[in-house]
Parts: C-alpha cells; structure tokens; sequence
DNA sequence: CAGATTATTTGTCCAGGACAACAATGAACA
DNA sequence: TGTTCATTGTTGTCCTGGACAAATAATCTG
C-alpha cells in the first residue's frame, strides 16, 4: 500500500484543517489535551502531520459525525477506530445499482477510456435524468465509499470525476437555451470542493426546462446573495457533500437565509443535510434527485398561473 | 457564541473568517499593525465586528485580490477605498478582438443563454482546435482582465468558467476514445485553481488524437506523481494562471521533475512560466496553444516510429 | 422514574511573540 | 536598456499556554 512516494507527504496544519475539517485549534488543543495527534516539527518548530496520523484523523471525525465523544476516540488506537466503524454492518442490499459495480471495477484499474465509453451508453441507454439518479448517483456513492476503505487512490477519484464531468456538462449543454422559470442559482459554500453533486441538480433542472445559473463551488455568502438579486433569481440551491460537518452547514444556511430576501427560495440538498429539515425554517432541504423534481413541481404550482 | 440571525447587530470572528475569507490570525494581527478592523468586545472580552467594518473589510478584500498591498488599503477611509475600486480608466486599446467584445458583454450584463448559445455557434463554425484559440483563450484574458478593473463581478467570472466548462468539455466528450500516444496526465498543482487552462489544452491534445488523462485541479505532487506511474503516462502536462507566484511555480515544477522518472515529459504552460525555460532545465514551458501542438508533434517525431 | 442540580468535557477565543515567504528597492552587470 | 542578484521592509501564518462558556454526562431529589 505504502510505497517511497508517499513517504515524503506530511502535511501543515492548514492542510489538515482541510482535509479534516478540524480547526487549528481543535487539533492543537487534542495534541495538549489527550496526546494524540503527535505530529513532528520541522526546523520551524512548525507542525508535520505524517500521513497516517491524518488518516487516523479522518476516521476520527466520521466517528464523531455519527455521535461518538472525543474522550473515548481520541485517545484509541487506530485498530479499535476501525472496529468502531464497521459495527453498522448494514444489511447488504441486494440492489447492486445497474452496472454499477463493472463501472466501479473501471474507476479501480484506472481504465478511464472504458469508463467514459460505458458512461456515454449509459446516458443513451437511460436518458438524462434516469442516468443521472440511477448511475452517476450510486456510482458516485460506491466511489467516495471505495476511498475512504482505502480501494483506490485519490488520483482514481480526480480522474473519476473529470471524466463525469465531461458526460455530464456535455448533455446539460446539448439541451440549449432553457428559459422557463423557475429561475436557478446553483453553488456550493466555501469549504465544500465536490461539484459532482451539483452538476447532477443541474442536469435534473435543466432537463425539466428550467433556466439554471451555476456559480461552480466555493462561492463566498455575500457573493451568492448579491448574484442572486442581480440575476432575479427565484431559488438559489446549495448542495453539501458527505465530507461536510453537518453542524456547520446548518448554520451556514440559516445565515445564508437570512441574508437572501424572503421571496427567493432556499432549496439545500447533499448528504449533511439529510433529514435535517425540521432545524432548518424557511430552508426546502431536498432529499434526493426525484425529490428535486418534487420541489420544482411544488414551486411552479405555487408561483406559476396554471397552464392551460 | 455566533448566532445567524443577528445580522443586524455584530459578527463574531469566526463569522467574519467565513465571510470575508480572512483569517482569524489575520483579522487579530491586523487590527494590532495597522488599528483596523477595531471590533467591540463582548461581556466575555471576544471581539464583535459591527456591519460597517465587515463591509469595509470586504472592500479591502476585494483591492487585495486586485494586487493592493496592504499597507495602503488597511488603513485608508471607507471614502478612499471605494474610490480606488472605480475603473483606473486604463487607455482604451482599440484592438477589439474578432467577437470578442460582443462576447464579454453578455459576460458582464449576465446574459449567461446568449453567451452560451454565442459560444456553440463558435466553436462550430470555427472548429475546437481555432474556437480554443482564438474565442476561448482571448475572451478569457479579456473576462480576467475586467474582473481586475473592477467592471465585472466575481459571480459573473464564475459563472463565465461554468458555461466555459459546459461547451469545453461537451467538445471534448464528442472526440470518442483517442488512443493514441503520447499519454498525457494533465493537472494542476495545489494553490491553482484556475481549470480553463487545463481544458484549453486538453481540448488541443484530444483534437489532435492524444489519449488525454485529467485528474482536474489541485493534486497534490505525491499523488501526480504515482499517478503518472501507475498509468504509464508519457508527458505530464501541469499549467499555472497568471495569479500564481512564478517562483513558487519554478520550484514545485523543478520538485516534480526531480520526482517523476526521466523517461517521462513535464510540459509546464500558463502565464506564471512564460519566459521561465532556462529556469526549468528538464521542463518543456509550452507559450501558448500553438506551441502545445508544437511540442506534441516534437515529442512524436523523437518517440514514435515514423509512419509511412 | 422524571426533573433539577452539579461536574466534566470540549471547542473556540485571547495575547503577544516569532519567523519565513513575498514584494519592492537598489546595485552590479551584460 | 534591460537582467540578475542581494537587501530591506512587509505580511500571513504559526507558536505557547491560559481562559471560559456551551454542551453533555452524572448525580441527587421528590
């Protein structure tokens, strides 16, 4: 698993916070406090963070998203963590996704021409929005699960997504100029890097007719606002990936919601913010991809004179 | 602690930190240099950032990412600051590219569907090789160009590399499976972001049959490294935006060639290595898209059998 | 057993010092 | 005139060690 060119990868403390979501602060304080993680210095006296420490770290933080106190995981050897992890055995689904599992087998070996040549058959096959919920989204799923038991790389995982995001923003621009309303403003929150999530939203959106305006990720609150009153902008739509603590992402929205006139929508959907509807007022929190076309039908019922 | 619906009253520094993007120890060491921001504090002795200063910081913040120092921005009055944002009223070039102006208009009024059906009507009649060329390169410049001057928004720049990306990589999707050698591995480094450079080239390379490998922004050199191994890469090609700091670039670049095998290429291109190639012995600094093509059929007629 | 009270845990903030990376300036040189 | 190199000031990030209140667990009481 570990070969010479990993060796030399330890990582500042900025990176950790990063790759972590961990503050400075909070890791610093852990160091003090129970020990663990003891990076090493270099002639700074700054901190370096080999890379099994931070691998500890993440499986820390998964640990304390579903629950679990500091005291009792942060002091434990990384042996006990994993056994800590796998408890939730779920019951193994026998829904293996349609394909799925030969397009994973293609993202593992690095065979990305397969993959893109599979992927095209696959849009052909389905159409746009049966291949969106049905393939990019579980194949999606199995490949941020593959990381993280360590199946592939993370250069797998890059390589992954350009290639989707070739298929994907090759269909949503061979629908051509969509007009109707709703009018839709799509972005992540700074901290949030993973635009595969909403790149979905805007193929669901788009191929409903709706005219979709995507900020890319990491666009600044203030920023989005001011885009969103610019542009006349009936629903603005965030998404948050798994990776994202969900505590924050709460906040961040109820922040953002306030900022945006009350007659703009706030639509918010991506795994942190499952299930988290009832602490988010005045927030439409989307499940999943059928649940976004819920949402537009139940907007345009509201907003929009009945068609004849 | 922060509470979102104070958006009245006062911002503490967290909230500050994630609203303007600078940093706690930045907003702290600031206000002790220069005597701005000068928060309130709170009964516990935290600093509480009243509207007027976060607005202010934002201003500041915007003059930094046009090249201000800090020294002459921090301490200025609001009056001053919103001054220096107003167009430098630079001396018109009259050298108005072919369309491009038209195209940058709908860049700043938002015209997002005209510009995007512009875009396609482009790259159709001119081709992806020329469309790359002499639409996409130019008009890029020119959207990075008004974003300095202050005459486009930060959301409209997005929202331009969005729809860039949507025609872009629709193109380069329509190529099919390209075997043929080189193997390129395209990226760029942590620190640059900036990904329409990456698919500027890209869409040069596959146009020309190259079998294109992109593992998108950001990856870290460890992993582009074992990346380009795994995948018996021929050519790593890895570009840097205008924004990035030149020397950093020459030294990660002379990093990465020390890492990688020697039988395998660096190209390096973008505006941070122009002009840098006695700098970078064992690098190919490719100037521009032409010279792309140029170093592909180099690196051909040096590896590959002559054809009949 | 529910509800109130106390104890512990835990993340974030503070002050003020230090330092290397970066930009600007000036000198030497082709 | 333009390029390279050294010097000097600027600037962001990191450091230590202390503090405190919000959140959570533990204990007590009716």
């Amino acid at each position: 698993m570990n070969n010479a060119l990993n060796n030399a990868a330890a990582l500042c403390i900025a990176a950790v916070e990063r790759d972590t979501g961990l503050g400075k602060d909070t890791l610093r304080v852990w160091e003090r406090r129970y020990g663990f993680p003891k990076p090493d210095r270099d002639a700074k006296g700054e901190r370096l963070y080999p890379a099994d420490q931070v691998e500890k770290l993440h499986i820390i933080r998964c640990l304390l998203d579903r629950g679990q106190r500091p005291s009792k995981v942060v002091g434990a050897s990384t042996e006990e963590l994993r056994a800590m992890l796998e408890v939730p055995d779920e019951p193994r689904a026998a829904d293996a996704p349609v394909g799925g599992s030969d397009l994973l087998q293609y993202v593992r070996l690095g065979r990305t021409v397969e993959l893109a040549v599979s992927l095209r058959k696959a849009l052909l096959r389905q159409g746009l929005q049966r291949f969106v919920a049905e393939t990019v989204a579980p194949l999606s799923e199995e490949v941020g699960a593959a990381w993280m038991r360590g199946e592939i790389q993370i250069s797998d995982e890059h390589a992954y997504t350009e290639q989707m995001q070739n298929v994907l923003r090759g269909a949503i621009g061979s629908f051509g100029p969509a007009g109707e309303r709703p009018r839709v403003l799509l972005s992540t929150l700074p901290g949030e890097d993973h635009v595969l999530g909403l790149l979905m939203v805007e193929a669901t959106l788009v191929s409903e007719g709706t005219a979709c305006l995507s900020l890319g990720a990491r666009t600044p609150m203030a920023d989005l606002g001011r885009a969103a009153v610019e542009n006349a902008i009936d629903v603005v739509g965030v998404s948050f990936s798994g990776a994202f603590p969900a505590r924050q992402a709460i906040d961040r929205l109820l922040e953002l919601r306030a900022m945006l006139p009350p007659q703009i929508a706030l639509w918010a959907g991506g795994a942190a913010v499952r299930g988290k509807q009832k602490r988010l007022p005045g927030v439409r929190v989307v499940a999943d991809l059928d649940d976004t076309r819920q949402a537009l039908a139940e907007w345009r019922s509201a907003h929009l004179p009945a068609r004849a």
